[in-house]
RNA sequence: GGGUAGGUACCGAAACGGUUAAACGGAGCAGACUGUAAAUCUGCCGGCGAUUGCCUUUGGAGGUUCGAAUCCUCCCCUGCCCA
């Protein structure tokens, strides 16, 4: 299997072939995960130590769902470097330009008028290329990677080799639920994030993508799905934790949906609030300005800001709403301040 | 290399030489309503210990001007067209 550390994984969405992969895993099949996000355009080149690094999240992230111990990773600059000009030419020849202008973007830039770079036809060539190196039987990415993957049978023909089989599934659509999850759309639930967060981001999801969710993320059957989505809340809630319970284990799901609870339902205060040290020469005569404390405790990015939320009565302390700018507090040990719904800090003098 | 159109805040996109920290839309944030959903409404959306004040911004460097995102010069970058 390889994954794609020129991409700046650091964090996967949610649920990628990954999850395919895992149940390929238990067939022992061997299978290789494309670039899943499907970028054509240059990237820019990363350093050897960022691949690496990049790598290593990328890792980590994938043995929440894969058996790192039945998981190879391989680079495939190992064989893509050694390609001589008479393997290049192999390759091109194994596709007309006919056929490259079959792929939907480059023919839909082509007939606007903004024809495709020579290097953006390599790329499907290269990764399919990887097919034959790694002799995949089969290949797993997102619907948008259909042609690259498909190439990889085509490379894999002109190779003498037998073609691998390629499975392709939808596109998840990001918390926004219009674009899809992409970490640069900043719309996507990272799978190496807080149990409290995968499951209040999944909450907030729009109504109309749960069932989706359901059938890319989860085990339910159909039936048990339509029967759920009866009941729109506690169906996500149902998803929410299940997702959650995936990636971080029951216990985690548990305490991220009573996390959820007390804070949105309840509107109380969570058990578990980040401290903030505050030091002890900051405060004069046992008090702060208010501004300054926010600043210090990095719940806001500028005074303005702070004068911003404090105005739109989105601050309090110790459950009491703060309007003032100017306000000196009086600092308590354990005093807790919340910015939004669901910005919260414990105070604590050192 | 030649021609041409451009480079404005997170993105898209306006802006007679003055009333422009810069319209508008999107994203984002906050508030109301709610199910942290959708829809809707309201406000904010450069910085500053700041009631009408100051500072830094319209690719970069200079210049003209009382005054420039807007005019001039040079440079850098990008798209398109031609070779």
């Amino acid at each position: 299997m390889i994954g794609d550390p020129t991409g700046r994984i650091e964090t996967r969405p949610l649920l990628s072939p990954e999850e395919i992969e895992r149940n390929l895993q238990t067939y022992q099949e061997q299978a290789m995960i494309g670039d899943p996000t499907g970028r054509i355009e240059t990237r820019p080149l990363l350093s050897p130590e960022e691949i690496e690094r990049n790598l290593q999240t990328y890792q980590e992230q994938a043995g929440k769902l894969l058996d790192l111990r039945k998981t190879e990773f391989v680079r495939n600059s190992s064989w893509l470097e050694k390609l001589n000009l008479k393997e290049v030419i192999k390759l091109t020849s194994s596709f007309t330009a006919a056929q490259m202008l079959e792929r939907k973007d480059f023919r839909q830039r082509y007939q606007d008028g903004l024809s495709p770079s020579l290097q953006e036809f390599i790329y499907p060539l290269m990764q399919g290329y990887d097919s034959v190196a790694l002799k995949s039987d089969v290949e797993v990415g997102a619907t948008e990677q259909k042609f690259n993957l498909l190439a990889g049978r085509t490379v894999q023909e002109a190779f003498g080799m037998k073609k691998q089989v390629v499975i392709t599934m939808p596109i998840l659509e990001g918390t926004d639920g219009k674009r899809k999850m992409s970490k640069s759309f900043h719309n996507y639930i990272g799978i190496n994030e807080k149990p409290e967060e995968i499951y209040g981001k999944l909450m907030s999801i729009p109504d109309a993508l749960m069932e989706k969710y359901f059938s890319l993320l989860t085990e339910f059957s159909g039936e048990e799905i339509s029967k759920l989505l009866k009941q729109p809340f506690l169906a996500k809630k149902r998803l929410a934790s299940s997702i959650v319970q995936t990636y971080c284990g029951k216990k985690e799901a548990e305490k991220a949906e009573k996390h959820f609870e007390t804070i949105f339902q309840k509107k109380k205060i969570p058990l578990k609030i980040p401290v903030f040290r505050l030091k002890k020469e900051e405060v004069k005569k046992g008090k702060i300005w208010i501004i300054r404390l926010l600043d210090l405790a990095r719940l806001v990015s500028s005074h303005n800001e702070a004068r911003r939320l404090l105005r739109q009565k989105a601050i309090s302390l110790d459950g009491e709403i703060i309007t003032s700018p100017d306000l000196e507090i009086k600092i308590k040990e354990g005093s807790v301040i919340k910015v939004g719904k669901r910005r919260f800090v414990k105070v604590k003098v050192i």
